[in-house]
DNA sequence: TGAAATGTTGGGGCG
DNA sequence: ACGCCCCAACATTTC
C-alpha cells in the first residue's frame, strides 16, 4: 500500500500526544500532512494579527519537526473541502485524518466536508486532541448544558478519562512524490505594521523568549512547574511577578495538549494538594468551549438576554483611549501598553481593563473583544467571548453587573509596589509607590501622562445608575 | 475572581 | 469610678 494518509493539522500543532497523526502513522502507510490558511475574508473571525503573526512562527516549527519524520507539510490556501479533494486525487489517498475543532464556523465546514469526503469514497476519521473533556461528554442532570463553573468543572473531573499522552509517532514509510505547495513567507501572516513584529519577537523568540512550537511549550511547562506552580494559589495574581505558566498561546494552537499538562501535573502533586488551582484555570478553558459549542451566539449576543437595552455608549475617541493605554489610569493603561507590545495581558489585569471598557466605560464588551481578538496572541473565540461576557455580567454565570473592579485598589492590591505600572508606563517611572496607582493626586503629577479619561468615581455612579435602569 | 456604605463593638481619653 | 464620646476595627448590607 503506497496511498498515503493524509492529515489535516488545524490548532494541534505538535507531534506529540495528536491522535490523528498517531494513528495515521500507526497505519503503515506513508503520511502527508497539510495546513491549509483559508479565505480570510470568507470567515465570521478572520485570524487577528497577533494570532497570524504566532501562527506563522508555529508552523515554521511544525513543518522543521515532520520533516524529521519525513513527512511534507504541504501548505495551500482556499477552500478547504476542496483543496481536501484535490490532495486525495493527486495522492489517490483514501483516508484522510483531523483534530476536531469546536467553534461553530469549523463545526459546519468539518460536518460539510466530511459528508463530501465520505461520499467520494474517502474514509474520515477525527479525534480528540484539544480537550479534557468534549462539550457533550458532560451535561446537567435535565440533559442541559452547563451554564455554571463549579458544577461543570465537578463533573468533568469525574467523567474524564486521562490515559497518558501519545508519544511522538514512529516515521512512517516515505512518501515519494512530491506535491505542491505554497511558501510559508508568501501567505503574509506577519503583521503590518512590521515594527509590531519586533516587541513581539523579543517577548516570544529565542533568545530572550522561550520560543514558539512544541519544544518551546513543553520548556514552558517545566519552568512553571518547577519556579510557579508550588506558589500558585496567591502568585497568579501578581503581574508584577512571573508567576503564571504563560501556556496560553502554546495551548490555542495546540502545540501541547490539556493532556500533556494534566498527566505532568499527575506526576508532581498526585494529591490536588497545590496544583488545583491551576487546574481550575485549565477547567476554565474548558467551560468556554462547552460554552460556545452548546450557545453559539455568544461570540456576538448577550446570553442573558436582559443586557440587551442596555445604554452602553459609542465612544471612538475613549475606546482608542483605552487600546493605545491612554487613559490617565496607570493599571489600565500599564495591562493594554502590555498587551500592544507582547500580545500578551495577564489575567488579573485582563479583568481590570475589561471591567473599566465595559463599566466605567460603558463601551460594549463586544469591542473590547474585537480589541482583544486582534492583538492577542492566544486570542481563542470561546474563551474571548465567555470571559468578555463575565466581566460585562452579561453570562450567566457571570460576575454581577455591580461588582465593578475599582482600579486603583485593584493596582494596590496586586502590584503593591508598582513595578508592573513601571515597566510599561515609562512616563511613570520616577513616581512612588504612594502615588504610582493614583498620580493625580500628586502636586505635581508629571506632566507627559494623560489625566484620567474619566474621574473613577463618576463612572461607577454612571455604571451603577443605568444597571438599575435595566432591572425591571 | 468587589467596593462602598452602613452598622456594631470595644478600648481609651476625658470630664 | 462612671458615663459619655470618639473612632478604629471589624462585620454586615447594599449597590
Amino acid at each position: 500500500m503506497n496511498t498515503p494518509v493524509i492529515v489535516w493539522f488545524r490548532k494541534d500543532l505538535r507531534l506529540a500526544d495528536n491522535p490523528a497523526l498517531f494513528k495515521a502513522c500507526q497505519t503503515g502507510q506513508p503520511v502527508v500532512a497539510t495546513y491549509i490558511l483559508e479565505d480570510q475574508a470568507q470567515i465570521d473571525f478572520p485570524l487577528g494579527g497577533a494570532s497570524k503573526w504566532w501562527l506563522y512562527h508555529s508552523l515554521m516549527s511544525l513543518s522543521a519537526a515532520l520533516d524529521g519524520l519525513g513527512i511534507p507539510l504541504i501548505l495551500r490556501r482556499g477552500n478547504p473541502r476542496q483543496i481536501l479533494d484535490a490532495l486525495c486525487q493527486e495522492t489517490g489517498a483514501d483516508t484522510v485524518h483531523w483534530n476536531r475543532m469546536y467553534d461553530p464556523y469549523a463545526q459546519t465546514r468539518d460536518t460539510e466536508i466530511k459528508a463530501f469526503l465520505t461520499n467520494n469514497g474517502i474514509t474520515v476519521h477525527s479525534f480528540n486532541a484539544s480537550l479534557l473533556v468534549e462539550p457533550w461528554h458532560v451535561a446537567t442532570k435535565t440533559g442541559t448544558p452547563y451554564k455554571i463553573f463549579t458544577p461543570f468543572w465537578r463533573q468533568a473531573r469525574n467523567v474524564m478519562s486521562s490515559p497518558p499522552p501519545l508519544p511522538r509517532p514512529e516515521c512512517p514509510p516515505a512518501f515519494q512524490q512530491s506535491l505542491q505547495s505554497d511558501h510559508l513567507t508568501d501567505w503574509s501572516l506577519r503583521p503590518h505594521p512590521s515594527y509590531w513584529a519586533a516587541p513581539l519577537a523579543a517577548q516570544w523568540l529565542l533568545p530572550s523568549g522561550a520560543g514558539i512550537g512544541e519544544d518551546a511549550a513543553q520548556n514552558r511547562l517545566d519552568d512553571f512547574i518547577t519556579c510557579a506552580l508550588p506558589d500558585y494559589d496567591t502568585g497568579r495574581d501578581r503581574p508584577d511577578q512571573k508567576k503564571t505558566s504563560q501556556l496560553s498561546p502554546h495551548l490555542h494552537w495546540g502545540e501541547i495538549s490539556p493532556r500533556q499538562i494534566w498527566s505532568a501535573l499527575e506526576l508532581i502533586d498526585p494529591l490536588h494538594d497545590y496544583s488545583g488551582q491551576f487546574r481550575a484555570e485549565l477547567g476554565w478553558r474548558e467551560f468556554s468551549t462547552h460554552l460556545l459549542y452548546h450557545f453559539p451566539q455568544i461570540t456576538t449576543e448577550n446570553l442573558r438576554r436582559e443586557f440587551d437595552p442596555f445604554p452602553w455608549r459609542d465612544e471612538p475617541a475613549a475606546l482608542a483611549a483605552w487600546q493605545k493605554g491612554r487613559t490617565g489610569i496607570p493599571i489600565v493603561d500599564a495591562g493594554m501598553r502590555q498587551l500592544w507590545d507582547t500580545g500578551w495581558m495577564h489575567n488579573r489585569v485582563r479583568m481590570i481593563t475589561a471591567s473599566f471598557l465595559v463599566k466605567h466605560l460603558m463601551i460594549p464588551w463586544q469591542q473590547g473583544a474585537a480589541w482583544f481578538w486582534d492583538t492577542l496572541v492566544d486570542a481563542d473565540l470561546a474563551s474571548n467571548s465567555a470571559s468578555w461576557q463575565w466581566v460585562a455580567g452579561s453570562g450567566c454565570d457571570a460576575s454581577p453587573y455591580f461588582r465593578i473592579f475599582n482600579p486603583v485598589l485593584q493596582g494596590e492590591k496586586f502590584d503593591p509596589l508598582g513595578d508592573y505600572v513601571r515597566r510599561w508606563v515609562p512616563e511613570l517611572k520616577n513616581v512612588p509607590a504612594k502615588y504610582i496607582h493614583k498620580p493625580w493626586n500628586m502636586t505635581q503629577p508629571p506632566a507627559s501622562y494623560p489625566a484620567p479619561i474619566i474621574e473613577l468615581g463618576v463612572g461607577r455612579t454612571r455604571a451603577l445608575e443605568a444597571y438599575k435602569n435595566i432591572q425591571n
